[in-house]
DNA sequence: ATCAGTGATTGAAACGTTATGCGATTCAAA
DNA sequence: TTTGAATCGCATAACGTTTCAATCACTGAT
C-alpha cells in the first residue's frame, strides 16, 4: 500500500541499509544522494515510525495523564506541553482518568505502558505509590506536574501553594476581613494541604483564630465550588470574603452567587483563581490568583525531554514556580467606611 | 528490561506460538493455559502493542486534528472523542494546526500518518483538498467535525448552522430588533458561510434590509470578538442587539462591553454561543446558542470506528445534527416600551 | 608494487509480535 | 480396532526498520 524503505532501495540501486544512512543523517556519495532523494519523491516515501521504534526501542511518543478533560489546568498544561513535545519529534497521547475509582490511574499508566510511551506527564490526583510501580520497573521516566508524588525518583513541577494562598489571605487580611472562606480540593492531597496551611499561616499572623467552619475541602469541581459558596452562605455567622483555589471552583462559586443574586464586593468580598477570561468579562472585574500554567508545562516537557534523552539521570527533582496575584475589584476595603 | 513473548513461552514450556494464540484468545489445552497463565502472572508480561501493531498493520491509535488546544470547540470534542475511543482499545493522539500556516495541516496530518494511525478525526479550518491526498492514498479514514469537506470520501458530522442563527436571528427580529450585528469566522469557510445564510434567510423572510457593514467576519478568535464588537460599538447607527457563533468570540465581545461599561441588555441586547458555563456565572443569564458537542464526539467516534474495522465502506457520509437556544436574559425586548 | 588508512556500502541479524501451513494428537463413531 | 474429522502445537516467515561487522574502492605513503 504505502512504499517502504525496500522500494526506496530497490529504485535508488543501493542497499537498503544505505537508505537508512541517509535518512537518518549519515554521509552517502553525492550520486547516491541524489539518486535516493529522487526514488524517495516519486515514492511519496516515508519513514514508518513504528517500525523504526521496534528497533530503536523508543516510540517518540510520550503519554499525558490527567484526570479530567474538561479541567482547566489539564487542558491548559497539555496545550504548552504538546507543543513543546512536538518541537522534537515526540507525539502526545492523552489520557483522563478518574480521581474517584482506585484503579484507574494505574490501568491507564499501564494502558500508556502497553504503548511503550518513552515517558509520562501526569497530574496525580489520588494515585498510590504502587500505580507506578509498571513505570518505574521499566525505567520509563514520570513528570508530575501540579502535585508533586512523595518518592524522590521521580521529577515535580508545582508551585508554591502555601505562599500564594497567604498572600490571598493576607490581601483579604489587609482589606479588614476576618472571616474569609476557603474552597479548596479535597485534605489529604498535598497541593490543597499546603494551601491550607498558607491560609492558616496568614490567619495566625494576623492573630485571628481559626474556625473549621470556614473550610470547605471536596474537590476541585464546579459542583463542589457551588455548594462550598451554599454551605458558606447559609452559616449563621457567614464569611465576608471567600477564596477559591481552582478553576472550576471559582466558576461554581460564581453560578452560586449569580443564582441568588449576591453581589460581589457588596454583599461578598471574593477571590477566585487561574480565569483570565472570566475575571475579565466580570463585572467588576475579579481579583485571582493565577498560576505561571505556560511555564509549568514547557518546564515539564523540557524536564522529561532531559530525562528521556538521557541528558539528565539523576535523582527527582522539585520545581516549584510563583504563582501571584491579578488585583481586581471584587474585593470590599471594610477599613474605609 | 520488560519480559516478551519468548520468555514466557521458554517459563511455560511451549512454543511462542502457543502463547500468541492464548493471548489472543484462541484455544489451549487446560494444563498449557495454566502454565501459560502463571508464566505471564510472574513474568510481568504485558503485550508490547507496538510490536504487535508491526504485525497486523494496525496500530490502534487514532489522530485527532485540531486547530487549536486553546479553543473550546475542539478541546470539548476531544474529551468525548478520547473516552469512546478508550472503550474500544484506541489510543488517541492530539495535534493542533495553525490555520494561517497553509502548509501546517498538511505537515501535521503527515505527521500522524508516520505514526500510523488508524484513523484520523479532524476539524478542518482552511485546509486544501490536497492536504489529505497521503491519508487517502493510504485509505486511512478521516472523520470530520464542525466543517464538512467538500469530496465525498470522507464522513463528516456537523450542526445545521443555516437553521440554528436564522432561529436566533428570528428571535431578535421578534424581539423588535432590525439592526442586528453578527460576529462569525471567516467568509469562505463553509461554516461561516451557512452562519451567515441563516442570517440574511431570517432577515429577509422579515424583510429587512441586509446591510453589510453589520457583518464582522474574521477569525473564531477572542480578538476578533472584541474587535468585531468594538467596530460594532462605533458605527454611527451602531446595532441593538449582536449575535457572535462561537465561544471565544462571545468571550471577546464581552470583554469589549464590560471594559466599556456597555451594559447588557440596557445598552446592547445580545445572543453568545456555545458556552453554558458564562452564560449562567454571568449577570444577566445570557441567551446563547449551544451545539450538542457530546453528541458530535460520540457520533464521530462512532464513524471512524464503523470505518476502521470495517464495518462500513460506503461513501462518505454527513450527519447534521440540530443547535438549540437556550434562553436567557440578555436580550432587550423592544416591543413593550 | 605494496600496504595501511579512510570512508562508503552492504548483507544479515535483530526488535517482538502475528499468520500460516503442516504434522501430531485426540476422540467419537463405525 | 480403525478411520475421519476436528483440534492443537510448532517452526518459520514475515512486518519495516536500524545496526554491526565485513567488504570494497580509493588515496597517499612507503
Amino acid at each position: 500500500m504505502s512504499s517502504t524503505i525496500k522500494d526506496v532501495a530497490r529504485r535508488a540501486g543501493v542497499s537498503i541499509a544505505t537508505v537508512s544512512k541517509f535518512i537518518n543523517g549519515g554521509n552517502v556519495l553525492d550520486e547516491n544522494r541524489t539518486s535516493i532523494e529522487e526514488a524517495i519523491h516519486t515514492l511519496n516515501y516515508q519513514v514508518n515510525t513504528v517500525a523504526r521504534g521496534m528497533k530503536t526501542r523508543r516510540s517518540m511518543t510520550v503519554g499525558v495523564l490527567i484526570p479530567s478533560l474538561a479541567d482547566y489546568f489539564g487542558v491548559s498544561i497539555l496545550a504548552t506541553i504538546d507543543s513543546s513535545l512536538f518541537k522534537h519529534g515526540y507525539s502526545t497521547i492523552i489520557c483522563d482518568y478518574s480521581e474517584h475509582d482506585p484503579v484507574s490511574a494505574k490501568t491507564k499508566l499501564e494502558f500508556l505502558m502497553n504503548k511503550q510511551v518513552d515517558g509520562i506527564i501526569m497530574q496525580p490526583i489520588n494515585v498510590k505509590l504502587g500505580d507506578l510501580e509498571r513505570a518505574e520497573r521499566q525505567k520509563t521516566p514520570i513528570v508530575f506536574v501540579d502535585v508533586q508524588v512523595g518518592d524522590r525518583l521521580h521529577d515535580s513541577v508545582v508551585i508554591n501553594n502555601i505562599d500564594i494562598t497567604s498572600q490571598v489571605t493576607q490581601h483579604l487580611i489587609n482589606f479588614g476581613h476576618t472571616r474569609i472562606g476557603l474552597i479548596s480540593g479535597a485534605a489529604g492531597v498535598l497541593t490543597t494541604d499546603d494551601r491550607v496551611a498558607g491560609y492558616r499561616k496568614a490567619l495566625d499572623k494576623a492573630g485571628i483564630p481559626f474556625a473549621p467552619e470556614l473550610l470547605h475541602l471536596v474537590n476541585i469541581s464546579e459542583e463542589s465550588g457551588y455548594q462550598g459558596m451554599k454551605h458558606f452562605m447559609k452559616l449563621p455567622n457567614p464569611p465576608t470574603a471567600v477564596f477559591t483555589t481552582g478553576h472550576d471552583l471559582t466558576i461554581g462559586a460564581l453560578m452560586y452567587m449569580n443564582e441568588k443574586g449576591v453581589r460581589i464586593p457588596e454583599d461578598m468580598s471574593f477571590v477566585g483563581f487561574e480565569n483570565h477570561t472570566i475575571a475579565r468579562i466580570f463585572n467588576p472585574k475579579l481579583t485571582i490568583g493565577v498560576q505561571p500554567i505556560k511555564k509549568i508545562g514547557h518546564t515539564a516537557a523540557a524536564m522529561l525531554i532531559e530525562r528521556m534523552s538521557g541528558d539528565y539521570e539523576g535523582e527527582g527533582r522539585l520545581i516549584q514556580l510563583k504563582a501571584s496575584i491579578d488585583y481586581g475589584a471584587s474585593v470590599k476595603d471594610l477599613n474605609k467606611k
